[in-house]
DNA sequence: TACTTTTATGTAAGCGTTTCCCTTTACTTA
DNA sequence: TAAGTAAAGGGAAACGCTTACATAAAAGTA
């Protein structure tokens, strides 16, 4: 570690013979400055390769300019993808992102929100669920109403909170529809997620259901939890409990996989004994075989809207309170 | 968007009848605090709800408490996972995380650079080749050497750097030797990413070819794109090529999908005809079937030790340049 | 010409912390 | 008892920037 001198605004002052403030002015593209003197300062920056410190500049501001990114876990690609949206699209506006991945506790959460607004943040997105509870999640957010924020990819029972949502509602029907498209009647729900949009598709499902005149008792739907070993499981306890069905929608591509797998080993022929449906369009979807038909949510839309709300809402601007996207189905193999 | 005047340490000093000096020193676990005033400080604290800021602290320490990772493409399950790890690990530490994505772009890498610089990061970690060219990488970097840096799954040519790398040789080797076991002798390699691993795993694949006695020939080797759609061009040209092989190595698990796919459609059966294995680990290699035997590379031991290995440079501990861990071989159905 | 306005620049006061350097008080110790 | 030491806490400078205010020069304007 070479014990480099940090050098500062007035430093450049000095070696172009001018006041700090014109210094800050021409950094700051500020008017006022003749071009003469405004060469002189740039000169002296790339002279001393003078960068300004963010941190001296947000104590003043009162803020860096920065976003924070709350995500519950970015190691779901759909999650992955859309926090990669959006940092794409804050860098574009002039933001810098801060992913912060909470593993989904709350205190986990607490902390890093409490982090990301000592950190002068501007804004604070949040993807997924991010908390477990929705009650616990609407107070402490509201401990923080402060700081600009929006949900994407969950929308909590408070009206003071700006979210946008993947309308769940149409790529279940897009799903159920497309199923009795196909000729199928007796069509299994497997949730696999207590989030938001976990309890969004199982209602979207028994709504859609009805709406289409399928049948729906209480072995229609099933819960287990997101991973291929959950899809495993979930299947071999719908063939103990002896459901009738000819197509199953997963919550989840990776717990669809693992449907498949646990069918095929029973001896089932995807998609002529029974159809499948995964969900998210993630990489796994794809390596199946058959290759899955799933529900892409759009996650760069999903991202860059997100952002988009943040932005009118930082400027003050009003706006809707909630943006939802319309998710499309990909059919393939498995159906 | 309630103006609430944010409190500082000036309001908390006045309520505790106390200097701000001292405020600051019971905040910071300072000695020489009376059990009294330090008592009558800390409820101070509480009843304002009172949060010191990070920025005014950064300005004046010259450092936040954060460390900065930068990522090429958090997208990718391998990188992903790694960042998750060397979040928590921080976070265990009282470090902060800032994510960032580059995207993989020289410019942006700058950028990014610059900003966690500005920022005030006491560290900063690389998750890939940052940079496309090793030369550009090494320049790049040293324009940055005076913040502590260490570079994971990757290394470079340069003596002022640390690294921790997974032993792609190992890894390699292990794939090799699986697979001369299983019998096979026409083994080809596919290399899907020109990145400081790709070019490792390569090299690796060669050696090992040769240390075993195995045949190596102008047509051993075949080269793609990261993604399914690369497998399948990598084995219809393959197929074109009329290199005779028994089995094939991908770079990565994706690539090894979209492989098996094309194989499977130009007849071949796996394991029978041809034998495959991929690389990472990731979900998708569990979806294929037959599901893919594999590389697990220690996401979450690299991710510790990379932090680990910083935690010691920015202490300006001695420490070993250059940690390596070593792969697994997951063996599954495809070999 | 004498005035008002505009433009270009400098001065210095913050922003919210930490910490160096004092002072005061209390306690030892010979 | 007097001097010395340690503990507790305060005052104020410093960190590197922005910007309101002040000032001076240049340019209009009647």
């Amino acid at each position: 570690m070479i014990a480099k001198k940090k050098i500062n605004i007035y430093d450049v002052a000095r070696i172009a013979n001018v006041s700090t403030a014109t210094v800050s002015r021409v950094l700051n593209n500020k008017s006022s400055v003749s071009p003469e003197t405004r060469r002189k300062v740039q000169e002296a920056i790339k002279q001393l390769n003078y960068r300004p410190s963010a941190i001296a500049r947000g104590l003043v501001l009162k803020h860096t300019k920065t976003v924070g990114i709350l995500a519950t876990d970015i190691t779901a690609p759909n999650y992955a993808r859309t926090a990669c949206a959006m940092e794409r699209e804050l860098f574009q506006i002039g933001y810098n992102a801060i992913l912060c991945n909470t593993g989904g506790s709350i205190e986990n959460n607490k902390t890093y929100l409490q982090m990301l607004v000592n950190l002068g943040v501007c804004g604070i997105i949040c993807i997924g669920s991010v908390f477990k509870n929705t009650l616990q999640e609407t107070l402490m957010l509201s401990e923080f109403s402060h700081v600009p924020f929006v949900l994407s990819h969950c929308q909590i029972p408070a009206d003071n909170t700006y979210s946008v949502v993947i309308d769940e509602m149409h790529g279940v029907q897009l799903c159920v529809e497309h199923l009795k498209e196909k000729g199928h009647k007796d069509i299994l729900y497997v949730k696999d997620a207590d989030t938001y949009s976990g309890e969004r598709k199982k209602a979207a499902f028994k709504e859609n259901m009805a709406r289409l005149g399928l049948p729906i008792t209480d072995k229609s739907i099933f819960n287990t939890y997101r991973s291929f070993e959950g899809g495993i499981a979930v299947v071999k306890e719908i063939l103990a409990s002896g459901a009738r069905f000819s197509a199953i929608i997963f919550g989840d591509d990776i717990t669809a996989a693992g449907g498949l797998f646990a069918l095929k080993k029973a001896g089932y022929k995807v998609p002529q004994d029974v159809a499948i449906i995964g969900y998210n369009n993630s990489p796994s979807s794809i390596c199946c075989d058959p290759q899955l038909t799933t529900v892409d949510n759009k996650t760069d839309i999903m991202g860059n809207l997100s952002v988009k709300l943040l932005q009118t809402v930082i400027e003050g601007k009003e706006t809707t309170r909630l943006l939802s996207v319309t998710p499309e189905l990909i059919v393939r193999e498995s159906t």
